[in-house]
DNA sequence: AATCATGTAACATTAGATGTATCATGAATG
DNA sequence: CATTCATGATACATCTAATGTTACATGATT
């Protein structure tokens, strides 16, 4: 499987979305994310379940914020898209009695519990407005940060 | 993708292989594994080239350690097997001019070389050896620990 | 009514691990 | 030396989940 890259793509369009006027369509996220507006769509769809977008059809409508950004993290997001897979090792699912796959799968698998329980500490104390902040205070330049 | 476990696999057999006397054919492994001789000699190729196993042909052939268990860390075995990505998640690889889009992946990417930094040292923490006496001391009972 | 935008379903594509079939090569055995 | 056993190597099939694509239905705006 390819490297799953929907949290970042939601990320994206989400700091986007709070530095745009009015709704975006899924074809203009589209072009943004260089995909697909159906794959906008399906990715989205999470995000407005979640409460974290609206979408409107019809003439003006498209994709808009429902919330702040201070409401939301990353693994707010990252649970959005559907919590998938962190990771792209592991070990055959099927039961056994060999107690050395045991315990070598229970080695594994405490390393893996423990990245993870870092990956996700990360994820859940970091809010969108603090990387929308971030971005003004990167990218923006000397002018946005003088008083 | 599947789950890569050629790591899992990996340790799995070399395990057995500490406690069994003389080489033990790509079919025997394979059933150890649930999995193809083929398979075997693919994966296991890896661990050859890097010196912790042999493989010999003909009558009596097959697989054997060729060096001390504690010689070989866990991180040694899933850079034999490849070094394959250890991650589900990231981003898409082509370039950008988005700054918002690089903000956001480096902060993605920030957290995943922390937890691939922390994977990576307690891999390169425990070795072989360290597995298999810790088999020895959970599993083989009290008559395994009498003086 | 026409247009615009989302919602949804169905199917194609892609990438990488894994599974499988086949034959070549070399070692041990009689 | 022929047979058997085992690895080495190649080619191709399968599986899985994300992603890409096509087509059409639904609802809102003009």
């Amino acid at each position: 499987m390819r490297r799953d890259s929907r949290l970042s793509r939601m990320l994206h369009v989400l700091l986007h979305m709070a530095r745009h006027d009015g709704p975006m369509t899924s074809d203009a996220i589209a072009t943004m994310l260089r995909t697909n507006p159906v794959v906008v769509r399906r990715t989205m769809a999470g995000l407005r379940d979640a409460g974290y977008v609206r979408s409107e059809k019809g003439h003006g409508g498209g994709w808009a914020l429902a919330c702040d950004l201070d409401a939301i993290s990353l693994l707010d997001v990252h649970r959005a898209v559907g919590g998938p897979q962190l990771f792209a090792i592991g070990n055959e699912a099927g039961p056994t009695h060999c107690l050395v796959e045991k315990l070598v799968n229970e080695a594994l698998e405490d390393a893996l519990r423990e990245a993870e329980a870092l990956l996700i500490a990360r994820f859940g104390a970091v809010s969108l407005g603090e990387l929308a902040r971030g971005f003004d205070a990167d990218y923006a330049g000397p002018l946005a940060s003088s008083p």
